[in-house]
DNA sequence: TACACAGTTTCATAGAATGAAACGAGGGAA
DNA sequence: TTCCCTCGTTTCATTCTATGAAACTGTGTA
């Protein structure tokens, strides 16, 4: 309970204030304060230092807040030559030609995980990801994998935080992920998203550690379960390629 | 003198340690504090803070601070549907293909001008366009552009900043301006970067309001003056027809 | 062993951030 | 028109919070 605060309250809710643009890119002041549950006039300052700041800034027409370019010149400097999502890019791309389905890389940050690249199937209809978006560690192809090949004291923390589903039994969850890692890769059928399914395999960096994992999904009546199980060993070794080649 | 600030200081300098990470992706946390001039104590609080919001994160292997993956989280909110690099990207892939060479788009933010998309030409020696670099508006075709169709209050108020450079003089540059919005296009010379050139035009909306300034940048040896003005009237086509898109 | 340097923690104090309240400015609705 | 209702802005007294000096830890190096 002593959880000694070594943090600034006043950028702690500047930062939940610029967090609020993921999901709505336009919000208005007061809708703002009520989100958070801060005074208007709080906000009203906070918006107005991030605004000077150049990482909001209002639309002239709405008068509503919106994410400024400051924005866009950091993600700019996101990535390094050496990063995951740049150096294994022609991988995926080559991958998704094989299959022909929707390509994702996904690495796990704290209890969720991001998708940090994808490449798209050209097919009508296809599943579309979103680089950035934040998904739960609880349900999903590559959530199972990021759990199954990372230490378990991983998987214990992801269980353990608040945001955990009930509905997802734990002891039963550990021992998929037992028979996931003795497998090599994981599916997942209609698990988090009505109509999609996926499959997933662990991309192992030549330091022998999980750096991320490589994610295959579509539509579920293009990707059965039959389907998904042939197209597993092309995509282990897709993933076995793609570690080898990180530094 | 007197002017009020109606702003948080705490939060001023949390941005300011955020916006180091633009040109350097690696600090230490003293570097940082000798880069803004702070205390070692308050960059240590300022930067806790933000790793604990996930816009910082600690690299295990050398210990120092890069961007973390909340700012990729952001940047995936940061375009609408109708945002002009989402909406322009054909455009723009067809005029790299047309004419070979690197094509940008930049629009103005404050008193700098920010690339929000870039394709890339094919060709073995070409221009390496990153999105979302900041660049003066003092220099390069661009910048001339977009100071030349946009409100006269707008060029002034970037004349008067303190970033602008002396060796560009402003009744020289403004007569030069005036050219160019007869002309329809700007070019520029090994201008602001040894070696390169480029040919830029106007997107205006259907609102008459100048949007966004195209251009297409090459090396200065294959995109000599002659065959710059070659290819000025398919750019200035382009860039309309672009204008004529947007809502 | 001593030194230098990067990061961490503590703590008294100043002053900065806060939020209640009042204010101004549209925008509907009647 | 007039009357709300809501949104954003500004003010200001109060207190709690951010601050920075200094002490401390740890690691690498001369």
């Amino acid at each position: 309970m002593e959880e000694e605060k070594r943090t600034v309250r006043a950028v702690e809710r500047a930062l939940d204030v610029l967090s609020c643009f993921t999901g709505k890119s336009e919000w208005g002041l007061s809708e703002i304060a009520a989100q958070i549950g801060l005074h208007k006039s709080t906000v009203h300052r906070l918006l107005a230092t991030l605004e000077d700041r150049g990482f909001v800034i209002r639309d002239e027409a709405t008068e509503k807040y919106r994410l400024g370019l400051r924005i866009l010149e950091l993600s700019a400097n996101l990535s390094r030559e050496d990063d995951p999502s740049v150096v294994l890019l022609p991988d995926m791309e080559r991958l998704r030609d094989e299959i022909g389905e929707t390509v994702s890389l996904y690495v796990r940050d704290r209890n969720e995980r991001v998708r940090i690249q994808a490449v798209q199937s050209s097919q009508a209809i296809r599943r579309v990801a979103t680089v950035g978006v934040r998904l739960p560690l609880s349900v999903g192809a590559s959530s199972k994998v990021l759990l199954a090949f990372d230490d378990p004291s991983v998987r214990n923390a992801a269980m353990a935080d608040p945001s955990w589903p009930a509905s997802v039994e734990k002891d039963k969850f550990i021992r998929q992920l037992d028979e996931i890692r003795e497998r090599g890769y994981a599916t997942s059928f209609e698990e988090r998203e009505p109509g999609a399914a996926a499959v997933s395999a662990p991309i192992i960096g030549r330091s022998g550690k999980l750096v991320a994992a490589l994610a295959v999904s579509g539509p579920s009546n293009r990707l059965t379960p039959d389907v998904m199980h042939d197209h597993a060993a092309a995509i282990m070794e897709a993933a076995r390629r793609m570690g080898q080649r990180l530094g």
